[in-house]
Formats: C-alpha cells, structure tokens, sequence
DNA sequence: CATCAGGGCCCTG
DNA sequence: CAGGGCCCTGAT
C-alpha cells in the first residue's frame, strides 16, 4: 500500500449555477452505492479529481440557494495552482456538475403533472451528474456490469487500491483515480487479480485507447445524441445498458431513455404504474408520451425520490429488488 | 451440497 | 437475431 499524499496547498473559487440548481441532489444521488472517492454530507461535497496531470481534492459547498444559487469550491493541491491551471479547471467543474444547463423550461412545463407535481417540489434543480472524466465513468460502469452492489464495490476498490492512490486533504483520506496509461501498461492477468473476471479484457483496451487519445471525450460532449451513441456503442465492452448511462449522466442528455434493464424495469413499474411487472416497452412508451425531450430528467426525479426517502425509512419493496 | 441467474456484452452460427 | 460463455456471488 502506498503512503498517502498530503494535499496542503489550496484555493477557493466560486461557481455560480444557472437556476434553478439544487446543490445537494445535483451533487449525490442516493440511488448510487458509494466509492472511497467521494464523500457526502447536507450541504458540501468531497471528491477527487485528475487534471492536466495533477492529483486534486476539491470540496464544494453550497453557498446559495435553489433560485440564487452559489458553490464555494476549494481545490486543495501538493503545489499551489497558477492562475493558467485554475483558468482551465473551472469550466470543467461547472461541466462535471453540471451547473450550466438550462431546465427550467422542464420545471414550468411540468408544474401540475400528475406524477411530478410532487416531486418537482420537493427537488427542483436536480440535475444528472458525472464527477468523473469518461474513461472513469466507463470503469465505474463496466464493474457495474452483472454485478451485484457489493462486487462492484469490491472491484472498483480493488482497482483503487491498485492503480490509484491515497491523498489527504480537509480531514478527508480518499482515492484518487489513476491515469489509463497505468493500465495500458499494465496486463490482463494483473487485472484479473483484482476478481474482475471477464471486464478485465474490457478495462485493459479502454485504457489503451484512451491512452492513445483514441476517444476525444470533449467532442463526444458536443456531439448529438445519436451519433454520440453510436461512437460509445464502439467501445468494446460498452452495450446499450452501459451507452444510456453515458448519455444522460456524462452527457446530460435529457431525452436519453430508451433502455429499461430488468431490475429498473421492476421499480418503474411500481413507481410508474404501481403494479408489479409492467412490459418494458409499455414502460417507454409511457414515459416518451407523457414527457417527450424530458423523459429521462422526469424519471430521475421519480427515481431518485424514492432513494432519498429509502435513506429515512424502510421501504421493503424497494428493497427487494435492490441487489446488495 | 449443487445449480443457476444476474445492475451486459461479445461472438458465433 | 438467438443463444452460449464469461467471473463471481448470493439465492434456492
């Protein structure tokens, strides 16, 4: 095990939201299991991050409120950031927390919705969000891959343990990510001691190729859905299930709903029809017509409500189809 | 104890 | 386009 870094150097920048922006269900989202990168509690946010090369924590506060709101970030550093590095971070924290796209229209349209009424009231400005670069996104999703909670936990800590590194910084101790080309040069059977079985090939390649700068993940971000689907459904190891993901949390688009996995299919049914098994294309249906280009933001309202109340209470049959 | 499906995806036929 | 294999783990 390696020694940890002390991150000692740091500076605070402000970020100003476009509202509505709900710092504290933008930031975490219950229905995520968690990961030794990140750390939540009311109101601030701890994560680390690779830049240009550097290993970085930042810690955000919310500083505002939904209709005005405002983030204190501080980004704690081994050597203090020049004002070049802090010019070229900040777009990339507003992007990675999604602060500039505008939902505003959602909010107005759906008011008095049936179904969101309610949840729009307690959660309006919730958006999608990817703390994480691409090529750590797709890591994250491919241990989620015919995984329980618990083996996914494992794998990506296991990776941590092996390819990232340990850095202290505001009372915190958390993993960073590594760079791909570690892995690149690393080998399948070194990855297959990690008990990541057959994502070790997947891992391996990803890497590769995003080592040799073969996935731009700044044009994909630009490019339309569709075609930005197509270029991800390229990724070896990447399937539908893995392209929706990317699409509406890395990419944020809101529409991108076109995929119901078998256990999702379960909990929509009983939150969107309130009975048991409700076939998925009836599922998709239902969602494009009642809420069009904002299908895929409409049910994350839905769905992460139902998460953030599983943190209070129990709510069995959620838990069932929860597999831990 | 054995068997099997699974928070997918790839490959083959 | 259907179905087997892949790693492992938990459910039966």
């Amino acid at each position: 095990m390696k020694k940890e870094e002390f991150l000692s150097s740091k500076q605070a920048i402000e970020i100003f939201p476009r509202p509505p922006y709900n710092f504290n269900a933008t930031v975490y989202k219950p229905s995520h299991y968690s990961s030794s990168d990140n750390y939540y509690e009311k109101n601030k946010y701890w994560i680390t991050m690779l830049w240009e090369g550097k290993k970085l924590g930042l810690k955000l506060e919310d500083k505002g409120s939904i209709n005005k709101p405002k983030i204190k970030v501080t980004i704690f550093s081994k050597q203090r950031l020049n004002k070049g590095f802090l010019k070229s971070i900040k777009p990339e924290i507003e992007y990675r927390f999604n602060t500039n796209s505008d939902i505003s229209e959602f909010i107005k349209k759906f008011k008095n919705d049936t179904i969101l009424k309610k949840v729009l009231k307690k959660w309006k400005g919730m958006k999608p969000v990817c703390a994480n670069s691409l090529y750590e996104s797709l890591i994250i999703l491919f241990v989620l891959q015919n995984a329980t909670v618990r083996r996914t936990v494992q794998m990506l800590e296991n990776l941590f343990k092996k390819y990232g590194e340990k850095v202290r910084f505001d009372n915190k101790e958390l993993s960073t990510f590594w760079l791909p080309q570690k892995i690149a040069d690393s080998s399948e059977e070194e990855l297959r001691a990690l008990k990541l079985g057959y994502r070790a090939k997947m891992i391996l390649r990803l890497s590769k190729q995003f080592a040799n700068k073969e996935i731009d993940e700044f044009k994909l971000r630009k490019m339309p859905k569709e075609q930005a689907k197509k270029e991800i459904l390229k990724i070896y190891g990447a399937g539908p299930a893995t392209a929706w993901y990317v699409l509406f949390e890395d990419f944020y688009h809101y529409d991108a709903f076109e995929h119901v996995s078998p256990w999702e299919q379960k909990i929509y049914s009983k939150l969107l029809f309130n009975k048991k098994l409700v076939p998925a294309r009836k599922i998709l249906k239902f969602v494009d017509h009642k809420w069009g280009k904002w299908k895929m933001l409409a049910s994350h309202y839905i769905w992460e409500d139902i998460f953030w109340q599983r943190k209070n209470k129990k709510i069995d049959w959620l838990e069932k189809e929860i597999r831990l």
